[in-house]
DNA sequence: ATTATCTATAGATCTATAGATAATGC
DNA sequence: ATTATCTATAGATCTATAGATAATGC
């Protein structure tokens, strides 16, 4: 059965939605074409008319969880006037971002294995990394850009090494202090 | 062909240091069972006389790491003197560290797929955390234990996130400034 | 006799493709 | 006629097990 050229376009447009949902949830490697396309309401066999491959998608996924990450970060730097960047540090180590892989950031929910993707997958990650570190750059103080540069990729770098150990470690108390020391360190 | 008792341990121990070296590399999914085994120079039959799964040996695997990473920093803190600390940060925070993960920390290499395994995995990586906060804690100035050991977490979460960073990111000129960024923040 | 390892394989995946089907859009 | 999707399957994995083999250790 046949759907609409339009359809068609929402139903790739749904496959990436999902699959950036589900990637984040279980890793690149832990899910499959098949689940991927049963999520989206459509079986595997379809999915080669959409991708060229699995990785394919996966890059496709990435780029469009970085736009997701990239708008929700802007909207929150130009609401929150001078705690823009502490509440915004705050929401990111959070233990609900913690708790929801799915709907957070890329970069700590999937950072660990970019590396052994292919390269569009890592160039999306690339574009990731440099798009947030610009927002947080613009929204810290220091006195040169690239100082300003500087302290960016230290705090992104702070940002997604507190969700990776959070979600790592079994214990729910050491996990909410790595939060709590992280948040804290970064905003002083 | 069978071996000596003595062997059969000897072999058990070099499944779990090769395990812990291509678990880093290609991550607990990425690898299999026969590749393993074949890497420590056995069939992959034989495995399960040394382990009860895939999932053992990969706790096995991690716990092996993570005493690996505290013999280490136990020694450099040691030796190092006064810049002990900064002199483990910026071994830590490095592009050889970056560009040899197999070898490297398993909090930065496997961090992120941690919490899809099982609960012995992960209480292999509550106790990695713990124990490597508590050497940095032990390094770190600060006026309470209380307020060492938070630094000691966050400092942890910088160097865990500019290492996953700085692999996940194709240009090498942005991951070095990723690695410079974090170590002149945590050591400043 | 026990047991560490080997060969062989069952059973369950997973990616990708081939060909059929049926609705769209010229 | 074109094409988006479906069914079915090829071919390659991967974990785990069964049974055979051969050397150790009582």
């Amino acid at each position: 059965m046949r759907v609409s050229r339009e359809q068609a376009a929402r139903n790739r447009a749904r496959i990436i939605e999902q699959a950036a949902v589900l990637f984040r949830e279980h890793g690149i490697d832990g899910i499959g074409v098949a689940d991927l396309m049963k999520s989206a309401g459509l079986t595997h066999g379809g999915f080669y008319g959409h991708f060229a491959s699995k990785d394919d998608l996966a890059a496709c996924a990435c780029e469009h969880a970085f736009a997701q990450s990239q708008a929700r970060w802007s909207k929150l730097l130009a609401e929150a006037g001078d705690d823009a960047l502490p509440s915004l540090i705050a929401s990111y180590v959070s233990t609900r971002h913690r708790d929801h892989p799915g709907r957070g950031c890329a970069l700590a929910a999937l950072g660990g294995e970019a590396h052994r993707h292919a390269p569009p997958l890592r160039q999306a990650f690339e574009r990731g990394v440099r798009s947030l570190a610009d927002l947080l750059a613009r929204a810290l103080p220091g006195r040169s850009a690239q100082a300003r540069r500087r302290r960016a990729l230290a705090t992104l770098s702070g940002m997604v090494g507190a969700i990776v150990l959070a979600r790592a470690v079994e214990d729910r108390a050491l996990s909410d202090e790595i939060l709590e020391a992280t948040d804290a360190a970064l905003t002083r």
